[in-house]
DNA sequence: AAAACGTGGCA
DNA sequence: TTGCCAAGTTT
């Protein structure tokens, strides 16, 4: 057994109390949560909310949603479909993911988003995340949900630090688990609380902590909200790499209503060799489909 | 276990 | 303008 400075509080209720009952006050109105979204509308929101905003997964869900109100109605389209229709939001491999969990449903699962954690995770595109997410938001299911803002309010109320690790780790793992209220409905109310707490209030750049119901509790600022120590914590750049080339090449698929020719690809990007890479991986990852006369188009089968 | 994987808004 | 950041997953 070993003590660490993250052991979970005397007195979690206060805790739970105070975010949930902020949560009742002012928690969004996002269409993913209202009754009729359903399940299957929680797991399409989940999907197009990994590392996208709020803002920009709106229109897209709304639309995906009408056009295919049930896992099977997306499960009968090819899955190039489901690329065209996820337009902009970004890591494509999502929407070819999502095609592939709403495929499986259909399959194995009766047409019905399972209710199992590891059913759930069994999917294409479910992580640790997605899957106790589903579980808690659809189901109300007691899951520790722990994502990135999530992480960061229990970093910063919890264990006094300005940002988590990284990667998640074994001890966020435990805290979490050790913070989660036992009873079922509660633990729910709680995981979606607390991320809407670092959504709203407890903030990567400029925490609001005036508006916070716990900055009486918070142990970042107990602690005079030193700034973070240790590395950077980021550095992804975008122009000039393969994933740019990746995504001017699938925006030419998208928005063809049919195969196209390999000059048509070519001309968004000028060096060769790194045209032909990236091509070359969207093929691999089932992107793109290469047709025997040199043209190309996004995935039928 | 580090790295790949899109896109756009905001400070 | 540049860099950070956004409800992660996969290999």
């Amino acid at each position: 057994m070993t003590t660490t400075a993250n052991a979970a509080p005397a007195a979690p209720a206060a805790l739970h109390t105070a975010v949930i009952e902020w949560f009742d006050e002012h928690a969004r109105d996002l269409p993913w949560r209202r009754p009729e979204a359903g399940a299957w509308g929680v797991m399409v929101s989940e999907f197009m909310l990994q590392q996208t905003p709020v803002a920009r997964v709106l229109p897209v869900y709304e639309q995906w949603l009408a056009r295919w109100p049930r896992p099977a109605d997306l499960a009968a389209e090819p899955p190039g479909e489901a690329v065209r229709a996820w337009g902009r939001l970004g890591y494509p491999r999502r929407a070819l993911r999502l095609h592939g969990a709403a495929v499986a449903i259909a399959e194995r699962h009766g047409g019905d988003v399972p209710h199992d954690h590891a059913k759930l995770l069994a999917l294409p595109g479910v992580g640790e995340y997605t899957a106790a997410a589903v579980a808690s938001f659809a189901y109300g299911r007691r899951h520790a949900v722990l994502d990135t803002n999530v992480r960061r309010v229990f970093a910063r109320a919890v264990s006094g630090v300005q940002y988590p690790p990284t990667a998640t780790t074994a001890a966020e793992r435990r805290l979490a688990r050790a913070l989660l209220p036992e009873d079922e409905a509660t633990a729910a109310r709680w995981a979606a609380s607390t991320m809407e707490l670092g959504a709203l209030v407890c903030t990567a750049r400029a925490p609001a902590c005036g508006r916070c119901p716990v900055a009486a509790q918070c142990a970042w600022r107990l602690a005079g909200s030193p700034a973070h120590d240790g590395p950077p914590r980021r550095g992804q750049t975008y122009a000039g790499t393969d994933r740019q080339v990746r995504g001017k090449l699938l925006a030419v698929l998208r928005e063809a209503a049919g195969p196209v020719p390999q000059a048509a690809l070519d001309a968004v990007w000028d060096e060769p060799v790194q045209r032909a890479r990236a091509l070359d991986g969207l093929v691999a990852d089932g992107l793109a489909e290469p047709l025997a006369d040199g043209m190309y188009r996004l995935p039928q089968g």
